[in-house]
Parts: C-alpha cells; structure tokens; sequence
DNA sequence: TGCTTTTGGTGACATGGTCACCAAACTGTC
DNA sequence: GACAGTTTGGTGACCATGTCACCAAAAGCA
C-alpha cells in the first residue's frame, strides 16, 4: 500500500503508522476531468477530498445569476466545504468547479469519522483546514470592504500568471473573479497599458512591467 | 451536577450520560461583563465558548483602523473562531467583543479534545458550527457585493429592533455593522425618514412604518 | 463567404465612499 | 447657568465603482 501522497499534506507528515494505513485503506484516489463541478447545494456529497494536483474553484451563487469567485483550493489543501455541504444548510448557495483535471484523496464519511475519533493530529488538520477557510473567507471580505480596485486587480494578475508573465483570462472572468463587472476591468487594464505596465490581446494578458503592479500592491499594504 | 444548560444547544441534546457528565465535568461556567474583548488576534484561547446568554459581536480589523461586522454569536451558538484563535494564523486580524454581559460554558482545550474524540455527536455539533460561520460569510460577501445598501440597511434596522420598534444605535455604529460610512447611514436615514418608515432621535431610531422597510428588503430577495 | 458568438470598448448615469466642514446635542466642570 | 469639550448628525463636492445601452472587432462555424 502506497502512503507516499500523505506527506504532500504538512498537517498529517506526523500521523503515525497505523493511522496512515487506515487512512489509506479507507480512502481511494480519484481523478475528475477539468470543469467538474466538484461539490454543489443539494447535492450530497460523502467524500471529503484532499488535493494532489490541479486546482478546485469555489464561488457564490447569486440569486440574481452572477457570481463571486470565494477561494480557490490548492494542490495540498483539503476540500472542507464537501463536509458542509454533507451537513446540508439550507440557504447556502457556493458551489465548487475543478478549473484544471484534478486529482484527489477520496475520505468517504465513515473513514473520515473513524480518523476523527481516533487521531488528535488528523483532527488537528481538519480544524486547521476549517479556520484556514474562515481566515481566507476573513481577508476577502476586508478586500472587497476596503481595497481599491486597480490594487486588487493588480494583485490578482500577479497571482495568475504564469512564468512566461501571461494571465491566459478574459476580462469578464476577471470580473467574476474580483466579483466586479467586466466594465470595470477593460478599464482598469487600459489603465495598466497607459502606463506600459501590460500588453492585451484577446483572452490574455501579458505582464510587461511587474513592478509597475508591484509597486502599485505594496503600497497599498496588500492583501493576497 | 447539573447538566441542564446542555438542552440549549440543539445539536448536544442527544448526547449519551456519560458524555454529558465528562462535558460539565471538564468545563466551567464563566461570565464576562459587556465590552470584555473575548478573544483576539495573538492573544492565546483556551477555551472553546458555548454562549448560554448575551451576545459576542465578531468584527475584522482593518490595516487603516476601520472595522466591518463579519457576524454576531448569540445564545445556544458556540464561538468556534475561539479554537481558530488557539492555531493562532499569521495574518487574521478579527476579534470578538461582548457586547453584553455574557454566560458562557468555558471548554477548556483538554476536554474539548477528550471529547471530540470520544463523542460522534460533539465531533458533528463542532462541525456544524464551523460550517454554519463558513455558509454565514458566504452570504455575507453575497450581500456586500450584491446588495444595496438601503436594502441592507433596513433589513438591519428590523433585525435590531428592540420590541418597542425602537433601534438604540448611532450612524456610526450601524455605519461599521454594515461595513459602510456614517455619512452613507444619515443619508440613507434620512430618506427613509422621509418616507415616513422611521422617526430619528440622537442615538436612536423608531421605526414608525416597519411595513415600507419590510416591502423593501422583501422585493429586493434579501437575505438576512 | 456570411452569420453567430465571444470578447472588448465606451459614454452616460446612479450609487456609494471620502473629505472637509459645520451644527446641534450631550457631558462635565466651575 | 455658563463654558468648553466631546459625541453625534447633516451636507456639499468629488471620486471610484457599478449599471445600462450600445457598438465594434475577433474568432468560430456552416
């Protein structure tokens, strides 16, 4: 039996043997195609899933259609919403889309329970897990309160990147993705070009002069 | 021993004799007077609050010293950010105020763990609380990016009103409850005012025509 | 090629946040 | 009561952002 994928997650290096072999006993390693939605409301959900590679998109659901990008979920991090949303709440609205193929640790419940019982350090890293999401759920909301929006968008490119400084993105998922109106962004990227700090072709953006938008987010004192 | 505050909090109340007494046994019941500060950023907790009566307000710290509501704990929730303040994250910055006098049962971080491992149902009272604060932003990053602000603010000013239709709350404060300015609040007021919804006195707002507040925020699809 | 869809650009306007002030209402002190 | 200081609320000007109504260019497709 192959534990090796455990030490990708810090919080449960620690665990010890026998915990590892029921955790891996008990659990099974899946892989879903890009655009999967991964969890949604109503929708049971009785796994709980820890990231081994790509990356899982969770966003609100507004009444009114639009939605608002909440976090995104990591290669190493764990998928909590999928237990909340095993708890089924009534009003609550988010649901989660694999933005890339995704592979990940299936915990169905009753392992995920045994593990609880039976381990602090897995209990640990499920807590852990849960007040991670609280405190990155805590900065967006100071984000979206008090942050301008060049700065934030500013920051988000830098973040989506990739090494060749190309944001692959077109500006209405920008929108989506600071929860503003693509108005918003193709102005705030004419902006950015006026000041030679981006080039823009259609569905992408290539980062010309980082620290134009570098220097712009550190004297903001950014967030993420 | 008397195990009754136990019944208060709806998801405990099946839980097993022997569970219900090690919980009373291994915890305390505290009061702290209105104002107490109950947990903060870098100050260590360890105690996990379950709120018998009175009412702790949640609140984010911005870098700029303004502050925005995230949510409010009332009687028979627990204050689960209290073990979040236990893993201590770098960069959360929220704190927790009184804002009454307030009875709450002290878990200390021992029993809590003792009994997270012994008891299915306190492991599932845990996480529904922690799931229950998580769907709470949700639909409060919903509002703040959706939501207008006089349909905000009336539905807060029904929410707040005492049983004699009356708020006790200057602009300021309902200014901060909403993440917004004093100036938006009287604004806001004042036309409310106008239309006969409310009657305003220093510190004090009486709500004449609940009926004009209620068709506002019911039209507008509010949530809380 | 022409038609449709996707993406991006733009002006006009409404809402909300910020700033600078002022005025009125309370508080405490003498 | 008179006075000064503090808290609370009101207001106009201005800027940032969201909304709406269009249009145009680019890409996809029959």
């Amino acid at each position: 039996m192959n534990t090796s994928w455990i030490d990708k997650f810090k919080g449960l290096s620690r665990l010890p043997d026998d915990i590892r072999t029921a955790l891996v006993a008990g659990s099974q390693i899946v892989t879903v195609p890009a655009g999967t939605q991964v969890f949604a409301p109503g929708q049971t959900a009785d796994n709980l899933l820890l990231l081994l590679d790509g990356t899982v998109r969770v966003q609100q659901k507004s009444d009114t259609g639009r939605e608002v990008f909440l976090y995104r979920v990591h290669a190493g991090e764990s998928c909590v919403l999928t237990t909340a949303c095993m708890l089924a709440f009534e009003d609550y609205s988010a649901d989660g889309i694999a933005e890339t193929d995704v592979t990940a640790v299936a915990i169905p419940r009753k392992t995920f329970d045994d593990l609880a019982a039976k381990s602090p350090i897995f209990r640990e890293f499920i807590f852990t897990a849960y007040s991670r999401r609280i405190t990155d759920l805590f900065t967006l909301i100071d984000d979206i309160v008090f942050q301008r929006m060049d700065v934030r968008l500013a920051s988000r490119l830098l973040e989506l990147a990739n090494a060749d400084n190309v944001v692959r993105a077109t500006h209405a998922f920008l929108g989506t993705e600071l929860g503003t109106a693509r108005e918003v962004i193709s102005r705030t990227l004419s902006e950015f070009q006026r000041r030679g700090w981006i080039e823009q072709s259609r569905g992408e953006v290539r980062l010309t002069g980082r620290e134009g938008l570098e220097r712009m987010v550190k004297s903001a004192g950014a967030e993420v």
